[in-house]
DNA sequence: CGATTTAACGACCAATGGGTCTATATATCA
DNA sequence: TGATATATAGACCCATTGGTCGTTAAATCG
């Protein structure tokens, strides 16, 4: 192990900005419009950075697109780990995570959508860097909701013949249905009610 | 009632492309990259129109592009009334309904994904005629499920406890979410199992 | 046949897309 | 303080966008 030379202090002018934050923006607009409708000026504005600034710092609209997709992941997967926590009891999680699902499909929230849902069938396919993201996300979200169920089945709290893996499967379809149906009739009370009913098929 | 005035013969020279066809080449463009990927080019080219040619016919994109749309959701609507024909046994037409979902979520097609699904994500909610249609939509299309749920339930083929009009629209969540995860991981088999072991908490 | 009507074409247009580049302001270090 | 380094700003660039318009070709009817 060579030690690592010293990094060289920056000279010059510092960054004025938070690049945190101007990820973080950036993302806001991209969930609102989606990627094609973003258009520059939205992300200047947004970002409160000159067309110069943001390309110096972030290379080009694809890349900062990136940035705040990989954002957007972090903060759903951060969420998981909280609500389906293995010391919690699981089924309270999973009950924890689709009201998050439903809470986030009302009113305003549902009208925005999901950019996760709206990047994958406005790119995936023609895009492998979000084709990558979308599926290890998928894969990741599905993971942790048959961990739950498993953990849930070994405290006997599964309905008979529900097995995890599959019924995480259907679990993640459901949920991302319930963000595409959002988008138009997002009523709180429907919502609730249909997630029951769902549960209800699986929880004993 | 006065009597129509008899249509008066087209003069001058007759219009020597077929409109539907063109709508339904324009609908597959629409398909296949969405609404703002869509380039005129791209649409010039599927439909063999000049650019004056086509805003002559049509209006302009926007407009092309609702009639596109219904003309989706009429293919869509007109299969499920196939599908789930009341002269058939309920069961057997949403296993045949379900069934469709896997072919459509499988290899080429999966990746294609729906332009339903894609037109809410992109569209609804800054689109008034986009929101009306896909709103009708997801109505009619639960309709139809709730009816061959509840004839199902007559026959006494639905599981203990499953109210048909909730069963419906978990099951319209979960088709569409389907149709989101499938543009990723376009597997057959894994969406059959999943659509099978669905089907497997709601029938008897 | 000749007048009339209209489909079809593609050159053209202004606006906007994403992206580059140079000049300047402002910080650090010796 | 002076030399240096770099973030910032916004003018600029060209390709592409959706959309218009004048011209031409072709079919019908009297």
């Amino acid at each position: 192990m060579n030690r690592q030379t010293p990094a060289p202090l920056p000279r010059g002018r510092p960054r004025s900005f938070d690049m945190d934050a101007a990820v973080e923006r950036a993302m806001n607009v991209f969930w609102s419009h989606g990627y094609h409708a973003t258009a520059l000026p939205d992300l200047l504005r947004a970002t409160k950075l000159s067309r110069g600034s943001l390309y110096a710092a972030f290379g080009d609209k694809h890349s900062l697109f990136l940035l705040a997709l990989d954002r957007y992941i972090a903060i759903a997967l951060t969420r998981m780990d909280i609500e389906l926590d293995p010391r919690r009891e699981p089924v309270d999680g999973l009950r924890a995570y689709l009201a998050g699902y439903v809470e986030r499909n009302s009113g305003a929230n549902g009208r925005r959508g999901c950019l996760l849902v709206a990047t994958a069938m406005e790119l995936a396919g023609r895009d492998a860097d979000v084709d990558r993201r979308i599926g290890s996300f998928f894969k990741a979200m599905e993971a942790r909701v048959a961990d739950a169920l498993s953990r849930a089945k070994a405290a006997g709290k599964l309905a008979d013949g529900v097995e995890p893996s599959s019924a995480a499967r259907i679990l993640v379809c459901f949920v991302e249905g319930l963000r595409v149906v959002g988008k138009t009739a997002p009523t709180r009370i429907i919502s609730q009610a249909t997630v029951d009913a769902f549960l209800d098929r699986f929880i004993r």
